[in-house]
DNA sequence: TAAATAATTGCAACCGTTTGCGAAGCCGTT
DNA sequence: AACGGCTTCGCAAACGGTTGCAATTATTTA
């Protein structure tokens, strides 16, 4: 049953003329006659062939493929970016292979090695949280491969870079529970390693500031997923002077809180308010009450990235890069509503 | 900045030796003497050479990648088997290109066109839900591509499988209602297109028939994903002898079910139990009250799919195929617990 | 009728790597 | 001095497809 895949070779020998002939026919070459043509477009769709990537690729010095690699596909947020990626690359007709780093240097590491051995036209890549250090990306740059950050982002690169309003996005929910009346709001911020987290920790301090609220280090705790939600948020319930809103990094983190918080007793967000980051819907609209979160355009910013790589290509000697920056929406749900001003 | 990636000729030019001689210094050949060899391994490693996958991949007819096609990455079940796939191909050394097609039969088609004209090694898939004609499956085997259906299968086709004990998941599901003492079970069902749906039904209605219970089919509707499960509750909810219990195909579907339910002031599970399908964590451990469900090994799954590709290749003459059916585990949680049976 | 032009097709090189085979060069043995 | 054997290396073909150029044939023009 091993039928070899059927080669232009093949084609050409049953026909008795020669493989360059067969290949111009089925590009329509104009030297080519009808008769040939014809004869050649029927064998070749009867006998099934399909045109060697592999080959083309190795002449070419370009294989229409871009290489993505993200922390993790389950996260709504990367899967949507993917989506996004792969919207645009197929309409112009590159070819997306994913890689998850798992969150791991040494897988990264090793994706981009597979990929640049697989000899990828670009990069797209949304940094591990365990990267500290960046060798391999900047061997990317240097081998001239177009490398694209997308949200995670590595300031030490010169490289185009897809970014969302993070400062802004967490100003505007601190902001609106500021409205709301809460007094001492909590942030459950990522590791500073990661800009994303940092940036949207600076905007938690500049609404707190820019409204007269003085910072308070024990409002300001590290947790990065749901467990971590759930060891902190019962560590803000033991100190004295408790928080009355929560705003935290993403929204499985404030999954977390809201266990803790409804376990305990406390409602929300009469007692409570809460406010996680990322929009992940599958979460935000089936966690009880409805959790209030910064939607991210993720799919946009696969898009976004994926031109970023086109127009790099289409333009190689261009060494500026752009750093696009993409709008948040504040989210309003049930666990950050006006009820709670009404009441008190 | 065009830095061309170095080449085995790059290096021979250097060293003024041929290119042979570099290939066979790289890996070791014992014909190349100590001194070349660490002269021709120091400059490889100093000019970052990495050699062309493409160019093996031609020469050896060998790509040493997998494509997977599944419907939407975005989902747990799928994630997951990813995970497991990966697991087993990079430990084997291969790498994995991942297609998704978004449920659409025109996407599955030109995901199995790309994957064959890339010459992958073999490919696994979930078949799309509208996938009615295997014309472009079909193909596949008959080129001689290993491959290998998971979880969402093709009967009409020869070729390894595996799926999970769908039906006697359903079943026990099911049982397990019956035991807590409902009478009028409902089960919201997908596409009979679909196997795993028909399994599912199947086992559901095996459950019905072995413990007398009389089957009714204003019982039995279709619903695929969560706006389904909502329009097919109300449905259910108008219907003069309503329900007391309904086991859904999928979780999403279940979430629909109980956003029904709940609003229209009916408790969980002592008016109307409900058990999902999958174990979507994300899902079943969030919402109110946490759902019960059947887990079904992804990981597992796509382990075991991996593996039977490395087996097909290693014995490609063989032809009689492998399904391998694993276990699933019924997981109750509080939307179908005792507790209905003891206020009752 | 010879020459020029146009219409078709084939030759051969190339992309980067591997590998069977032959070719040197050097050594020791008879 | 001649031969055999060993070590070390290069030639060339191959994987499948593309493409500049030359070659062949058919057709037109002078």
């Amino acid at each position: 049953m091993k039928n070899r895949q059927v080669t232009i070779k093949d084609i050409a020998q049953q026909l008795a003329i020669s493989p360059a002939t067969v290949s111009r026919a089925l590009k329509d070459h104009p030297d080519i006659s009808k008769r040939t043509k014809e004869a050649v477009v029927e064998l070749a769709t009867s006998l099934n062939y399909q045109p060697n990537s592999i080959a083309l690729s190795l002449r070419n010095k370009k294989t229409f493929t871009i290489g993505v690699i993200v922390p993790e596909i389950i996260h709504f947020f990367f899967s949507s970016a993917i989506s996004g990626i792969e919207d645009v690359a197929y309409q112009a007709g590159y070819n997306v292979i994913i890689c998850q780093s798992n969150e791991s240097y040494e897988r990264e590491v090793a994706n981009i090695n597979t990929l640049l051995s697989n000899r990828v036209d670009g990069i797209l890549i949304s940094v591990s949280k365990n990267t500290k250090d960046f060798k391999h990306l900047k061997k990317v740059t240097e081998m001239g491969v177009p490398l694209i950050f997308f949200d995670r982002v590595c300031n030490e690169i010169n490289a185009h870079k897809v970014i969302v309003e993070d400062k802004k996005g967490a100003y505007e929910a601190v902001k609106h529970l500021i409205a709301l009346g809460c007094k001492r709001i909590a942030h459950m911020a990522g590791p500073d390693t990661l800009s994303i987290s940092k940036r949207r920790k600076e905007g938690y301090i500049k609404a707190l500031t820019e409204h007269g609220i003085a910072l308070d280090d024990s409002l300001i705790v590290l947790a990065d997923n749901q467990e971590d939600g759930i060891k902190a948020m019962k560590r803000l319930l033991a100190i004295p002077n408790k928080p009355d809103a929560i705003f935290t990094v993403n929204d499985n983190v404030a999954v977390g809180a809201i266990k803790v918080i409804k376990k305990t007793g406390y409602k929300i967000p009469e007692d409570i308010a809460v406010i996680g980051f990322s929009d992940d819907q599958k979460i935000t609209s089936l966690v009880e009450p409805h959790l209030s979160s910064i939607a991210q355009p993720a799919f946009k910013m696969g898009q976004v990235a994926t031109e970023l790589f086109l127009r790099q290509i289409e333009m190689p000697e261009k060494d500026d890069f752009d750093e696009v920056t993409l709008e948040t929406t504040l989210v309003v749900r049930d666990s950050s509503t006006k009820s709670k001003i009404e009441t008190t």
